[in-house]
DNA sequence: TGTGATGTTGCCCGT
DNA sequence: TACGGGCAACATCAC
């Protein structure tokens, strides 16, 4: 005699319906009932960087996809429960008398240790708990398994080793039915998590009321969260979530072929907006709204029968299945390192670069702490300046001020913004950046956005860091007339094309004319009854020579995140070469700059002082070989790593 | 412990 | 206007 199964299935990163391994996995078990459920996690509401934008993106798809839910039966939706799933999930699988648990399975750090506990819960409790992997191409453990134990780090890697697991599963249809879900009464105590620290307090303009109204919500009715009972602000996005949105969109981006199959992606265009040169599937795939194998599935198909027609196609990996490719790559690489993925200390595939600011990190777990360290309150502020959208650099704050209000930025706009942070402008902590990132971005992914960070900052997946983005002349190249910073950076809209991608070389008479005045650090917003624009926080080429410089040593000294000196703190020794990088005076403590508090240390200077070029001492022995070089230094405005070289070898 | 090609997307100049 | 060379230089891989 078998029990009819009563399952629970438990949604995450999967909100949809089309293409669901998993959710397959639930209805083959012919079930008597189907709890569609979302257990309401304390570490996204709290402790993860997550903007208003991004929390509207997830609010928009759990609605939609319990609509969809009710469409196929009307006494189903997604029923959200207010507890985290640790704590939850036991007390429910009792209560509602459950056979299986199911659910898609994560290979984020986090992901992965929650649903550890979950099962181990589970399993005590004799129920049966079914996984499958469905947010990427191929399962990343898979991948990882092919690859040595390896995490894969370039796309041939990747291919390798996908290729080894096997085909890309072929998608599976929508279900035309879904099971009743069973009595949804609850007589179960709720415990509510540690709201501390809650770092998206900040987002909040009321009280945060996720756990204070009980499991079934303040209605009692399990119905998906508002942002207000988040006690957050209204969200500024344009960008609407859900996978309906989505699978109509796909469809009006298949339909044009030549773009399907011929798209590459370096040809497609950072400053476009309204619309943008690409189509915006990110943060569906982040949220599972669209599967990403669907997704490829349905390209290959166009692409091969035009292949066959032997008509022009785009090949990976700039091509739209490249871009998924390169998905499964972090994805494996973050499978692969787990926790140290985000992290330089304790990390044996990131380069230690003696960046500014620091994370702070507790020595007894190997972990970052969310802290760092103010090496420099000078870099502090130009942190903050870049954060802000205020560097002083139209194309630089363009793209940061469309990040913030709209959530979403073209892949090349992070290229530039991420170089500028750190490799090529401030030297700043690529670890700094991606913290931004992680709060603002609505397609926010840890997997890929780690390892953009890594590849642009040059400390793993990428290394040719001589090529560097200029934030004048790249944003130039795509949009000489400036419409795109106009549009972001009102402050210049009426600067002449002249001067918008510099507007401190304008005149006074050309700034009166358009109505602004660059003056100051970015904190007035009016100088003198006029509309004000910062100057910049530095002069770019300099700056970028010291970069350079830093980072040629760096390379040299060739230390990695989980090199001896870096662990105990010693690797400053290494960098007595006067090398840019918070490596002066006698601080220096593991992976960081730990006894930043020694105040002599801090040289605080002037927002609008340039500063001056440290040369290493590899650099000067190679300029004095060709003096000629020094008077034959190129425009500042548009120089390039180049110009300072030219003729060096001859 | 070589050599040359390749690597998702640099910039500038010359043709 | 699109493309190739030069710039100085990284890691990896096939041979």
């Amino acid at each position: 005699m078998s029990i009819k199964p009563r399952v629970i299935y438990w949604f995450r990163t999967d909100l949809r319906l089309h293409d669901s391994p998993a959710l397959q996995a639930a209805l083959d078990l012919k079930p008597s009932v189907l709890y569609p459920i979302w257990a309401w996690d304390s570490h996204y509401v709290y402790h993860a960087r997550v903007g208003v934008n991004r929390w509207q993106f997830l609010l928009d798809c759990m609605n939609d996809v319990s609509q969809s839910i009710t469409k196929l039966n009307e006494k189903s939706r997604l029923l959200v429960l207010r507890e985290p799933a640790v704590t939850l999930l036991p007390k429910l699988l009792k209560a509602w008398k459950i056979t299986h648990l199911v659910f898609e399975k994560d290979t984020d750090a986090y992901g992965r240790q929650r649903d550890e506990r979950v099962i181990a819960a589970a399993e005590k409790l004799g129920v049966e708990v079914i996984t499958r992997s469905g947010r990427t191409l191929w399962d990343s453990d898979d991948v990882v398994k092919a690859h040595d134990g390896k995490p894969t780090m370039s796309i041939t890697q990747l291919q390798k080793a996908g290729a080894k697991v096997g085909l890309i599963a072929p998608p599976i249809d929508t279900p035309k039915s879904l099971p009743d879900p069973g009595d949804t009464a609850l007589d179960i105590e709720q415990e509510q998590p540690d709201s501390k620290p809650d770092v998206n307090d900040k987002e909040r303009q009321g009280e945060e009321k996720s756990y204070s109204s009980g499991i079934s919500g303040p209605n009692g009715d399990f119905a998906v969260p508002t942002l207000q009972e988040l006690g957050l602000k209204p969200a500024t996005t344009p960008h609407r979530g859900g996978e309906t949105v989505i699978l109509e969109r796909l469809e009006r981006i298949l339909a044009d072929e030549d773009y399907t199959a011929t798209f590459e992606k370096p040809k497609t265009s950072p400053a476009q907006f309204e619309p943008q040169s690409t189509f915006l599937t990110s943060p569906y795939l982040h949220f599972g709204a669209l599967s990403c194998r669907y997704f490829y599935h349905r390209v290959e198909t166009i692409v091969s029968s035009r292949r066959k027609a032997k008509k022009a196609v785009s090949e990976p990996p700039t091509s739209l299945t490249g871009q998924l490719l390169f998905r499964d790559m972090y994805f494996a690489a973050q499978a692969a390192l787990g926790w140290k993925f985000g992290q330089t200390y304790n990390n044996d595939h990131c380069r230690f670069i003696p960046w500014h600011l620091p994370s702070k990190v507790d020595t007894k777990t190997g972990l970052v702490t969310g802290e760092y360290e103010i090496d420099d309150q000078a870099k502090e502020t130009e942190f903050q300046r870049w954060r802000n959208g205020k560097t002083g650099f139209p194309w630089i704050d363009a793209i940061m001020r469309q990040l913030r209000q709209e959530g979403w930025i073209h892949h090349l706009a992070r290229h530039s913004v991420a170089c500028f942070l750190t490799r090529g402008g401030c030297y700043i902590s690529w670890e700094r950046g991606a913290e931004v990132f992680e709060e603002w971005l609505i397609d926010h992914e840890a997997a890929c956005n780690i390892g953009n960070w890594n590849w642009l900052s040059c400390v793993s997946f990428y290394s040719q860091f001589y090529r560097c983005y200029s934030p004048v002349a790249f944003g130039k190249k795509w949009d000489p007339e400036g419409d795109y910073i106009r549009r972001y950076v009102p402050e210049l809209k009426d600067m002449p094309k002249k001067w918008i991608y510099e507007p401190h070389k304008a005149p006074i008479a050309d700034q009166k004319k358009a109505g602004v005045v660059i003056k100051g650090g970015g904190t007035e917003e009016e100088i003198g009854g006029v509309t004000a624009y910062p100057k910049p926080i530095f002069d770019f080429n300099t700056q970028r020579d010291i970069c350079l410089d830093g980072m040629k040593n760096a390379y040299r000294i060739g230390l990695y995140g989980n090199s001896p000196k870096v662990l105990d703190g010693t690797w400053k020794e290494l960098f007595a070469d006067g090398a840019a990088g918070p490596t002066e005076g006698q601080r220096g403590g593991p992976g960081g700059t730990t006894g930043a508090e020694d105040a002599d240390m801090h040289q605080h200077h002037d927002e609008d002082e340039v500063t001056t070029p440290k040369k290493s001492v590899e650099r000067e022995k190679r300029s004095t070989k060709s003096p000629a070089v020094k008077n034959h230094k190129r425009e500042r405005s548009q120089g390039t790593l180049d110009g300072a070289f030219k003729k060096a070898k001859g």
